[in-house]
DNA sequence: TCTACTAATCAACAAAAGTTGATCACTTAG
DNA sequence: CTAAGTGATCAACTTTTGTTGATTAGTAGA
C-alpha cells in the first residue's frame, strides 16, 4: 500500500516532470493569459503538429491543462487548481525550522 | 543571443527537471529539516552510494542543494534562495488576468 | 605506513523521453 | 458525398536519463 507521503511525492514528480521541458514551459507561458487552440500554438511556435500534440498530452496527463473541444478546434487552457497543488508541493519543500547537524550517526 | 524570457525558462526547466524524480524528491524531503551527510542518506534510503551520489549531483547542479565538506564527510543542505527562485517560476505561470477565446486566427 | 571509511567518478548497460513522418478520426464547407 | 482542415495516435528512431558495479581520491585512525 502506498503511503500518503509517497502519493504526494508521486504527484510532485508528475507535475515537475511535466514542466521539465522547454517546449512545455513555453506552452504554459502562452496559455497563461487565456486559452488557445492547437493551431494557434502550432503557428506561433513553428513546430510540428505531432510534436506539439505530444507535449500537450504530457501537460494534460499531469492535470496542468484542460481541453475544450469546439467545432473542429480544441482549446487548451491552464488548470488553476493544479497550479495551486504545484505551489503546495513547492511550499512543502521548505522546512518548518531548519536545524543544523543534528542526529547524524556519522562522525 | 538568448532573451531574458528564454533564460528564465531554462532556469525553470533545470529546476523542474531536478525535482522530477522520486529519489531526488525524497532527498529534498529528508534535507528540509536540516543538513545530512551522504552516509546518513545512504543508510536511511537503503540505496547504492553511487546512485545517491548521482542524484545529489543533479540537485546540486540545479542549485537546489549545497555541500559542506567536513573531515571525511560531506554534508548536504537545501539552498533556500533557489527555493525562492523556484517559487517565483511557479508564480510566473499564473496569468495576470485570464482572458477567454481572444485573438484566435482559427474559426 | 597500512587499513578502513566516505563519497565522487567512470564505463557499460537499461529504460524512459522526445522527434519525425504517416495515418486515422472527426468536423465543416462546398 | 467529397474535399479540406484540425488534431490525436502510431511506429521507428534518436537522445537523454538512470542504474550498476568497479575504481579512484581523500581523510582519519591504528
Amino acid at each position: 500500500m502506498a503511503t500518503t507521503i509517497s502519493k504526494r511525492r508521486d504527484k510532485g514528480v508528475s507535475l515537475f516532470h511535466a514542466l521539465s521541458d522547454s517546449t512545455r514551459l513555453e506552452i504554459m507561458e502562452r496559455l497563461k493569459d487565456g486559452e488557445q487552440c492547437v493551431c494557434d500554438l502550432t503557428d506561433v511556435m513553428k513546430t510540428a503538429q505531432s510534436r506539439l500534440s505530444f507535449h500537450l498530452k504530457v501537460l494534460k496527463d499531469a492535470g496542468l491543462i484542460t481541453d475544450r473541444p469546439e467545432g473542429r478546434w480544441i482549446y487548451y487552457s491552464i488548470d488553476q487548481e493544479t497550479l495551486d497543488e504545484l505551489e503546495a508541493v513547492v511550499e512543502s519543500l521548505r522546512g518548518s525550522r531548519p536545524r543544523v547537524g543534528t542526529s547524524s550517526r556519522c562522525g
